[in-house]
DNA sequence: CACCGCTCTGGGAGCGCTCTCAACGCTGTC
DNA sequence: GACAGCGTTGAGAGCGCTCCCAGAGCGGTG
């Protein structure tokens, strides 16, 4: 790559120059070749390398009216930004997909509720196409904000005002949490556990009330003695496993609503002596790499992709924008992705 | 705010129309109008909320070279870039103060060696008016690709390469680990005790020597025999544990690099019915929000601003970019930050 | 041999903004 | 009352690119 001269870059006006052609064609060239015999295409290249040629992005947006580049926005609170090893997953699920296909990943942070004002004008002033973002609460302001900015947008989690989940009011992608709740349930059943008790995630959070509909889905009228609130805490599991102990003693197994949980339950169960998965099995939901197998003994868990939702967030959104582009193609859906339970110790 | 209109945004001649000035005035308002009698402010003022204006990036961008954006480039392999919360907060203080200054953040994910042509050309294409990086290593091509986009960059954790903390090569924020390693060692001392071990970062961060050389720093003539090498991950730290009880069965303190080993560390002192802190005395590093103050007993450790580092990094970054803006101005000069020891119940 | 129709190329307008520069009106002074 | 000097405003160029449209070139056909 030839050194950066020094002042300003070369421009097409200096490619198409040294290739002896229009910038037109120069344009062409640099956009694909579509229509342009084939030496003059090999001219305009050579140009290019020669002068280390790069299109000016903001000329080429300036016209064009796209920008190459999407937002990712990020309502969670601080906590959860930083404990969840989540969101980095997704984030990098969607910086993968993005990077194959030539955009850019321009991250938004929301910095507390009074922020949204910027949020709104930075998707609002046309600096990028499209937005991702997080785990929509009920009362959440960023759909009305997309709709007035007009970009296309696709959430990671089930909004929270969906009535179902696969509801197409606004496309999500999220794992198939009851589902993979009712896989977890229905394989301690089948192992014979009769009192199973569950740790359920915060109310606010649609993955923790759709994994608590699991649980219920496989045992209809649950004992509510056997439910404890969690949040998703290693900490609020321990309090909960406590809880559940005291006032289930009989219980022979937990599904708790994360790994995290799960790993607080386990705790509270090694610390009085219980056997696991000899009296009590355990399952969590997850498989956080860090957690789930570094237990002792290791988590048997419930599994998501969360790197491919990321990735198919990122492409549903991708689809989106290229369907505004050419007017033409499919409404991006909603996606629930699969999940699958991972059998180790502890159940 | 107004609804979008359907088509295209009001443009600055629109709001210069309405307002009954030229598209001068009205950009000279726009962009914080001095030198623009009152009363024609106020017009314009009114007018930008009418119409709902918002200024057109690109073609701001277009004549003034300037994108309002930074690159944050994050190298680490995956692995590091999930478990450590230590990005996920950096980038928090980065992403406050470039808010703050207005100034959207691009974040970089590099996919692998192969990647940094990608990155090369997207620093160099003009997208962003600087860099922010992490954790260099020694053959690290992005200094190499920024000098060469000839944009200025920042860097979080000292490189590898520069000799001395200090070292003005390249400008870097990093906390001041060897200085923290010294109050903690010279903590256990104070305590009285005198078989100090360590258990040590990987060899190739600059922070885990740097707080080698900081445990070196008070203990002269180091038996190696109290030195176990770790990986920053709790499985490496209960694995030198035991490795330096094997060895030393005598030691009555244990100086971690980081927290995460020192939980680890703790586990087996645990396991082992060894007393902690009435036999062995522990200190971390960190202070990590979920782990120093969760374990039992909640970890002694050394406390570093990891926001405010993020803060720093971009603070120095605006500045650079403000003297490149301006002509004048202090070169922006690395930073080490202060680190405090946190005194709980493990030491 | 004229003409049609095709592919390929170039001219030029224009995206929305900033910024230079000249013009303007006003005050103050001699 | 003329003019210098200042603060304020407007006209217009131009940032680098894409894309429309017209024209050039060329082969094939009647």
């Amino acid at each position: 790559m030839p050194e950066q001269s020094p002042g300003s870059r070369p421009t097409l006006e200096a490619v198409a120059a040294r290739a002896g052609v229009s910038r037109a064609t120069a344009s062409r060239v640099v956009n694909g070749g579509d229509g342009v015999r084939k030496p003059l295409v090999d001219k305009v290249l050579k140009a290019v390398e020669e002068l280390g040629y790069i299109p000016n992005h903001a000329a080429r947006t300036l016209v064009t009216r796209r920008t190459g580049a999407v937002a990712v926005v990020i309502a969670e609170p601080e906590t959860r930004f930083f404990s969840d090893p989540f969101f980095s997953q997704q984030i990098r699920g969607i910086s993968k997909e993005l990077t194959a296909h030539d955009t850019q990943l321009v991250l938004l942070l929301v910095e507390g509720p009074g922020d949204f004002d910027r949020i709104a004008r930075y998707l609002a002033g046309g600096h990028v196409d499209g937005a991702l973002a997080f785990s929509l609460h009920t009362d959440d302001p960023v759909p009305a904000i997309t709709r007035r900015a007009g970009i296309p947008a696709v959430y990671g989690g089930r909004p929270s005002w969906t009535a179902d989940p696969g509801d197409q009011a606004v496309p999500y992608v999220d794992a198939d949490n009851r589902g993979g709740a009712r896989m977890a349930v229905q394989y301690l059943r089948d192992l014979g556990r009769e009192r199973i008790a569950h740790i359920a995630g915060p109310a606010d959070q649609t993955s923790a009330m759709d994994r608590l509909d699991g649980y219920r889905d496989v045992l209809l009228d649950v004992d509510p003695t056997l439910v404890a609130d969690g949040a998703f805490t290693v900490e609020s599991g321990a309090r909960a496993m406590a809880e559940l102990l005291e006032r289930r003693p009989d219980l022979d197994a937990v599904f708790a609503a994360n790994d995290l949980m799960a790993s607080g339950a386990l705790r509270v169960l090694r610390e009085r002596g219980i056997p696991v998965p000899e009296q009590v099995a355990l399952v969590g939901f997850d498989d956080m790499d860090s957690v789930a197998s570094e237990t002792d003994p290791p988590l048997t868990t419930v599994g998501q992709e969360i790197e491919g939702q990321g990735r198919l967030m990122a492409r549903l959104l991708l689809r989106a924008l290229d369907r505004d582009r050419t007017g033409s193609g499919d409404v991006p859906e909603s996606v629930i992705t699969p999940v699958t339970l991972v059998r180790r110790a502890s159940a």
